[in-house]
Formats: structure tokens, sequence, C-alpha cells
DNA sequence: AATAAATACTACAAAAAGGTAGTAATATAT
DNA sequence: ATATATTACTACCTTTTTGTAGTATTTATT
């Protein structure tokens, strides 16, 4: 579950500009209001655009923006992507044959626990992230 | 949450010699029965000593032991002394202030998920997963 | 047309994680 | 005493992850 800092990075420009209204973000914007290292950005920008989830727009006054609505981004969709699915699912005592072969010791219990997990990622898509913070703004008035 | 193999590696031992009834396992016979690069395994191991988990005796015949009951050793704890607290309780969006200073977007919802995570992880003791074993072995007859 | 502000591509550098090798130390068995 | 089976220590190698640099390409502005 966000086994690297990678993704950890793309929920955070992702989460930002989906919390926010501008209709276009540059590298150089996020890496200023992210502090996120300039260049391993910018890759992971493209990244993000490879993936599906944003489009870019080179040239003067290009940048990025959302390649589909929000509504049809989850948090677990990003993680998945970048990571791979098998993070989310792993065993936790370390054998390699969760769910596939036979389950460990732990099997049932930590299955619980992790799809309770990843209901709550698989659940909150950017649409949400965004409603939040609009009430955030609200409540702080 | 578990994000790098040696903890993983960890937990397995941990949990595999749980819930057995050896009094002594020795590096080689645990490298054969749970498939961890001998080398890496016998680091961890004394790893493993130095942080109180297990007691290892030299020479031959020596081995490792349990340090503490089982009833001792929860998989938090576990965790959280490979890799560090803070994995347990990082920022979804990758922000560096969770709990802290101010909380971002998701952190609630977050925390309540986290938290579920962690008290199965904290609730469970070495001791319950021989338990558990046991209770494997009985239904498997 | 020239300039400037942006992304894209490719290759490299640094740091962290994972894994290996050699040798020393320890203790039991013979 | 010697041989053997074990852990301990230290240094190194490899792979993966993270971060940087240089150059090319695109496009709006002037
Ligand atoms: S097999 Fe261990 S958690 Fe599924
Ligand atoms: S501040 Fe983001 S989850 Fe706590």
């Amino acid at each position: 579950m966000i086994r690297n800092k990678t993704t950890e990075y793309a929920l955070t420009i992702l989460g930002f500009m989906a919390s926010r209204n501008e209709d276009m973000y540059s590298a150089e914007y996020l890496h200023k209001q992210l502090n996120i290292p300039r260049r391993y950005l910018r890759r992971l920008l493209t990244d993000l655009s490879k993936h599906g989830f944003l489009k870019s727009t080179s040239g003067r006054n290009g940048g990025f923006v959302f390649a589909k609505d929000l509504e049809e981004i989850n948090l677990a969709l990003v993680i998945n992507t970048l990571e791979g699915y098998e993070t989310l699912c792993t065993c936790i005592l370390g054998f390699s044959c969760c769910i596939v072969d036979k389950p460990c010791i732990m099997h049932d219990t930590w299955m619980e626990a992790r799809s309770k997990m990843f209901e709550v990622l698989s659940n909150t898509t950017l649409a949400d992230l965004k409603e939040k913070y609009q009430m955030d703004l609200i409540k702080k008035l």
C-alpha cells in the first residue's frame, strides 16, 4: 500500500490539482506549490499523461489538465497503475501464495482489514477530494 | 504498511517460528524452510536479535529462539521496529504534516481506515498466530 | 522571424534496498 | 586437541528507486 515515494508524489499532484480550479497546471507551478523535485516531477507528469490520467499540451502556456472526469479516477486506481496490482494484495506473512494457493494463517483476518482499506481507496475519487476541499473552505469562513 | 521486503521476511520468519514447536531454529534450517536468501536471512536474524525479538546462541547446536513471550510480540511492533513508526502513519496525499500540523483533505477518512488496519496488526500477537496454526491443523484432520 | 515558456526524450548520477563473500568467533562433539 | 556446526562482523556487489542534466520539440507572444 503506497510502497514508494513516486506513488506518494502522484497522489500529492493529482489531489492538489483536483482540489483547485485552475484550467491548466504547469510543471513549474506544481513544483513551486508542492516542493517535489523539478525534473522528477516533470517525468512523473508525462508518466501520468501516458497512463491516461492527464493530458499535456506543450509549447508556451502549455501544461497539464485531467484527461478524464474526476469521478473516474479513484485512489486505488492510481496506486495500482503506478506500482502494480500486487501491492494491494500481498500476503502479510510474506508468502507468495496469497489468494491463489493455500492461504496462510493470517489470510482471513488480513484480507478483511485490507479490503476495508481498499474500499476506502477505491471509493475515493478525485471528485470527492475536490468536494471535501470545497467543504473545508466553507468551514474555514 | 510493510514497505519493504525485509519487513516481509521478518514477519515470515517470526510467524513461522511461532507456529512451530522446535526449541531452536538455525539460520540454515529457516533458509531451507522459507527460501529466504541465506546470507540476507542470517543478517536479518542477528538484526532481530539486536532488536530484542530473538535470542541467539552461537557455536555448534546454536541458533535462535524467541527472547520474549509470544504474547508480547505483535505484528505492528515488528513493522514499526524494522521500518520506523512513520510508515504506519504517513499522509495518504503525501504531505509531510500528517497528525502534527494541518491535516489534509483525506485525513479523517484515511485515519479511520488506517487505524482499523493498525488495530488488526497490533492486536495480532505471535501467540495468536500459533493458536491459529494449531486450529488449522485440527481442521485439517 | 525571433524569443520565450512550456513539454518530451534520453542518458546519466546518487542513494537506498537487497543480496553475497570472506573471515573471525564460539561452542559442542569426538 | 581437533573438527564441525553454528552465529557475528565487515566489506563489497547488484538492483531498484530517486533525482539530475542536456538537448530537442512545440507553440504563443512580440
Ligand atoms: S496468504 Fe497470507 S495473507 Fe493471504
Ligand atoms: S494529513 Fe493527509 S492523511 Fe493525515
